[in-house]
DNA sequence: CACATCGATTAATGCGTATTAGTAATGCGC
DNA sequence: GCGCATTACTAATACGCATTAATCGATGTG
């Protein structure tokens, strides 16, 4: 913005100081006595389109060889009305101080996924309101630079991202989302990891389950229920309303004398949903262990996801992981596809089983 | 170049879809009623140049927001102008799947500086080796397509960085580096950390020092070893050949003899380099405990730069930090600087001092 | 009242490449 | 030997934006 940098005068001179600028396909087309469509041809080296004779070919090349000549990005991308990038959306800093709620294993499949199909990456932050980018509500209309977007957090504005999915402008976002209506999304498959938990656990013998689960309506969690019912019923199990214990605060509603009456019950296995605070598998440990209960013995134990980071040197909870590399992956694949013009792609990603040590056959029923 | 990708037939219709496509100056102009031109000029905001009516400037601005105009950075870079995009490239992938190696703590510096420019970032990934992108020179000049570009890991090709920097592109190398004649760098500051560190040493009392260093010439460990005998100087020690302890394999040759033969000799303070493998701080540590000599007691060490992860939990060292997202930062001023034509900024940050654990004053001496 | 002045805007052009319509040259069949 | 393909290229143009020369109306001047 602050100066104008001098261009070379309209005029002639195409190549003013020799040695120094970059060689254009002009001037490997003269070199080569062709002309500069020629030389775009040969070196776009496409298989249909106007045929070139090899001899040409040759001569092009070794001029484009002993120039040096490489083509310019930006001309190319003009011309091509794309310019290979996508972008990456956050409205917390891309790379927060605090490494625990990082994206890093989503961005390490966004980019693995984006270089393999020849993508750049453009990165904006949302949280960047400082500088120069004005913070409106239009700040969101900077992604438009990329040829698609992919969103990142839970924070981004309805209305915005309405108005991109409805410009016809290439959104995915990372999670599942039902908000601006039409917006693309990938997402764990919790359904399918959660009944494939229950087909374990039925596996093992236990008849009767409980899942603990917090008292939020996030898809992520009711998505966990279904999986958990569809588990109970795929196996032939009771899948009644009792099955399912919601509390607003697992660590206070989740004493051991319920856990007992569950057990009495004939209950065997405990699934906890997990949520950002851990709360219903944290209570239920805590349950488990004042209740004097031996974890794998007495009665089996699963979590819907991966454990708290401060929980990670305990037993390794039967459970599945968020594949969130592989959702990074996935997301960009999907927008890839719809930059394309191509149908979205598949955008549950499978979750992957973790057989972990909280969980056995259930103890024998002695009256059997 | 895979797929031709129709293009809008030569003719009129410009706007054919009406909402999908990204909107141009050309229909913002249609909009507000001006020319393409007028569009241009109001968004350029210069102060120079044709002057614009306050009343159409709003017009303008106006039709812009509505539309959610953005320019395409390739047509600005084509038409010689700026981006506002910073690029960032590195060898090997950006957010590797090790953690341990990431640039993670760089690029939180990275973004931040960005943002607070009004940067976005753009990340060019040189290792994708594997797709699409032939990894032929031009892979380089990709980054062309921003304003100017941050070059991260040792691994960058010295012929086409020094083309890049010939080009006049403006770019900057993080980590110091003297190859490319006339590259820029930003680079921790060894030569101060290293002395501060002797400093310290000195400033308990202790007279003779010496310094163990692996075998090779990176300007990393040379600095150190500058910066170490010059803080010598500083202290009116004696800098002799002798305070350097050079050795390819030091777990090999720093044994406890040599170390008892140092301390007879009044050395009271080892200082050791630090590496990728942490050899030579390793081998002191087990030098010092093969001897049966109590670290801050009978003899001081210190450690020029950060003990390796595995090290983490034991005593901290005497020593300094790299500070990484520093350094991200400085490169990114380093980089806006050039961009915007002025001349490159500081290129040595400072490291953070850190006084640890393992150094104290040195025993007392009998014969005194 | 013809003419230079100034301000506001637009037409025209270039940036470097990809693409497509078109041209010249050659080959082929009848 | 004249259409008609086919081959091998080239000319022309568009891509989206910045820039500059030119235009036009309004104002002022001698």
């Amino acid at each position: 913005m602050e100066e104008p940098r001098k261009r070379a005068r309209p005029g002639r001179s195409p190549a003013p100081a020799g040695r120094t600028a970059r060689p254009r396909q002009a001037e490997v087309a003269r070199l080569a006595g062709v002309s500069q469509a020629t030389v775009s041809l040969v070196l776009a080296d496409k298989r249909e389109g106007p045929a070139i004779s090899e001899e040409t070919r040759q001569k092009v090349l070794e001029a484009a060889r002993s120039l040096g000549y490489v083509p310019d990005p930006a001309a190319r991308r003009l011309a091509a009305a794309r310019n290979n990038l996508l972008g990456v959306f956050s409205f917390t800093a891309t790379f927060p101080t605090d490494v625990q709620h990082s994206y890093y294993p989503f961005l390490v499949g966004v980019e693995r996924e984006a270089a393999e199909r020849g993508y750049d990456l453009v990165l904006f932050t949302g949280s960047s309101t400082g500088g120069a980018g004005a913070a409106g509500p239009e700040a969101l209309s900077r992604v438009r630079l990329a040829d698609g977007c992919l969103f990142l957090g839970r924070h981004a504005p309805v209305q915005e991202l309405g108005r991109l999915v409805t410009d016809g402008f290439p959104v995915v976002h990372l999670g599942r989302r039902d908000d601006p209506e039409g917006l693309h999304w990938v997402g764990a498959d919790y359904v399918s990891a959660a009944h494939e938990v229950v087909d374990h656990l039925a596996a093992l013998g236990h008849r009767r389950m409980v899942l603990i689960r917090e008292d939020d309506e996030a898809p992520a969690s009711t998505d966990r229920e279904h999986g958990f019912l569809k588990g109970l019923e795929t196996a032939g199990l009771h899948g009644g309303p009792e099955t399912v214990f919601r509390s607003a605060d697992p660590a206070r509603d989740l004493t051991p004398e319920r856990l007992r009456g569950w057990l009495a019950d004939g209950v065997t296995a405990f699934v906890a949903e997990e949520t950002d605070t851990g709360a219903a598998w944290r209570a239920l440990l805590r349950a488990v262990a004042d209740a004097g209960l031996d974890c794998p013995r007495d009665a089996s134990l699963a979590l819907l996801g991966s454990p708290p980071a401060d929980l990670a040197d305990g037993p390794e909870p039967t459970g599945f992981d968020i594949p969130r590399t592989r959702l990074g992956a996935a997301a960009v694949r999907m927008l890839a596809a719809l930059v394309a013009g191509e149908e979205a792609t598949e955008p549950l990603v499978a979750c992957a089983f973790r057989p972990g040590a909280t969980s056995g056959p259930p103890p024998a029923v002695h009256g059997h």
